[in-house]
DNA sequence: CTGTTAGCGCCTTCAT
DNA sequence: ATGAAGGCGCTAACAG
């Protein structure tokens, strides 16, 4: 592998003035510059980011810790992430912890160890005890850890996604949530029974207005299982409050013959691109992932210039997209 | 940042004494070793990856470069493919591309500065000229360079795709792929014409057996505007050779009215899993993602093994999924 | 078994 | 404007 030492010799100058020239950082001679850069491009030479790293004691790259890959939930915010932080001359290392704290730990201590200039975390545990040695955002999620979050207004979306589905007239309504060890469970489900309790629904009213709350993992298989359970006494309106349980509760639905909406109606949280085409077009509460994304990063790269930004947790409002699952509502 | 001589001052020994307590590479008295042990729990001591890249000449991380971390298409394959990678103790650099060819290069020369151990790459353009200083594997598509490729076998499956509408009854099919520049595109293409040659069917034929080809862009709106410009003559069933380009074709379907599989059968490439849930679920031809980047991993460590896998492009069947957009076929 | 030391490639200060 | 040299933190080779 061709080095500095090989172009400054190639270009017939000192060591320091091949550095000098191609970084660009002082002074230089116009001929020996060009002379340089010549050597430099012949003999294709790439500097070597390891060395830099340890002599600079940074390295341009931020640690992404995510629970999963394949989840749109996270790479739509990640792209855009990715998309701010190249522009600002940093790269990405990737880590998934599969939603197990043990590995959010490891994860964490691994991008230590790389000495990555920030972390973006979406978190899936507690907070670490010991403080982190380099900044970190969390996105999505907060773990109640004393860093910046970047999340989505979940309580506003989803108490309107409520709202919504009282307005249209149904009675008895269902939410279906993830572990209330996750910030987006709590904040999700706040939003829904703040909605519920304000137009007068109780918990197991036998008469009157009901509404009921389902806990389950926030993946297809605990929608499913959630719906399933449902089926004896099934509610009017249920709304899976991700799109991992959206999908969970139409299979089961599908499976029991269930029509949705016309035996059961329902909303959604998310808007993975399928949820347009999904028979009557799939109702919901769709957080700014790309926005939240963008946002996390310029947060972080704050942090990482020395700054403290102002908010902790920085919540920014989604959008509802009405479709045909709430069917007496688009009348 | 506590280092390597803090931690043998703190123990009392010598600084390599400690490196090797640490590292478990040398010889070292079973005393020193726990001192030192202790030493570095107590100070929190993390190695400086970056010192041990710059040592040991590995920085054991292999980069990923791949056109868009939205598509499950990619990341179903990454996330195995990291996960193999961090059993064997190499951690993942990312960069995207946006299929644009120009960036394409621009990555693959930032791997090659942050010396990676080896690249897993999902090539979006021609290969470059410049032979590669790491290890490369390709995956999903292959550019034509002389690296190991590992994809899907699409020439069979779409064969098979194909061959089932055939036997369906379907005398007059419609099939939509992304840009030739593509293996994908090439390799899906071929097996559905020597699927339908194989049978009778002729191009443009204006009676008897009809085959009809699209080429557009591999996004929804490519799907969609094919499936528009099919409208004034549509075909009997139209096979959208990606998830995408599903996506667009059952969105513009949906806005003029068309039902499937009653006025038109589908069959799609790709099982992205709302697939399933899909009004009578989409048949289609569903690549084993999963293996693929195993594969790749395994054979991406080979190679940074300094062995040489066999086989250039390594193409790893697929499974053909029957559901109910191919109506007469599940009868 | 242990302490000492060279050097990985680079940036940066210091003389010149 | 340029060349020489120190040192970032670590591993490995060597001497004891």
């Amino acid at each position: 592998m061709v080095k500095l030492t090989d172009v400054a010799r190639a270009a017939g100058v000192g060591y320091g003035t091949a550095s000098r020239a191609l970084s660009g950082k002082g002074p230089v001679g116009g001929d020996a510059r060009m002379r340089v850069l010549e050597a430099a491009r012949e003999l294709g030479y790439t500097g070597d980011a390891t060395a830099r790293a340890l002599r600079e004691r940074r390295t341009r790259s931020v640690g992404l810790i995510v629970p999963d890959m394949t989840n749109e939930f996270y790479t739509a915010s990640a792209e855009v992430l990715q998309d701010v932080l190249r522009t600002a001359g940093h790269h990405l290392f990737v880590a998934t912890t599969g939603n197990h704290p043990g590995r959010d730990q490891e994860a964490l201590k691994e991008m230590a160890a790389r000495r990555v200039d920030g972390i973006v975390h979406v978190p899936s545990g507690p907070p670490a005890t010991h403080p982190s040695p380099v900044p970190i955002v969390e996105l999505n999620r907060y773990s109640g850890r004393n860093v910046p979050a970047v999340v989505s207004d979940d309580f506003k979306g989803v108490k309107e996604l409520t709202d919504l589905a009282i307005n249209s007239g149904y009675t008895d309504i269902t939410a279906i949530v993830g572990p209330d060890t996750y910030s987006t469970s709590r904040d999700r489900l706040a939003g829904f029974k703040a909605a519920a309790q304000q137009a007068g629904f109780e918990e197991n009213a036998t008469t009157g207005k009901r509404l009921r709350v389902m806990f389950t993992d926030f993946t297809a298989e605990g929608g499913a299982r959630a719906m399933h359970s449902l089926l004896p006494d099934l509610p009017q309106a249920v709304l899976p409050l991700s799109s991992r349980l959206v999908m969970g509760v139409l299979r089961t639905a599908r499976e029991s013959g269930i029509r949705i909406p016309d035996d059961l109606a329902l909303a959604g949280y998310g808007d993975p691109d399928w949820f347009e085409i999904w028979g009557p077009g799939i109702t919901t509460f769709a957080p700014p992932l790309a926005e939240m994304g963008a946002r996390a990063a310029e947060t972080l790269l704050q942090l990482i210039d020395g700054n403290q930004p102002a908010a902790t947790i920085n919540r920014i409002p989604g959008e509802l997209r009405l479709r045909g699952t709430l069917s007496k509502a688009i009348q």
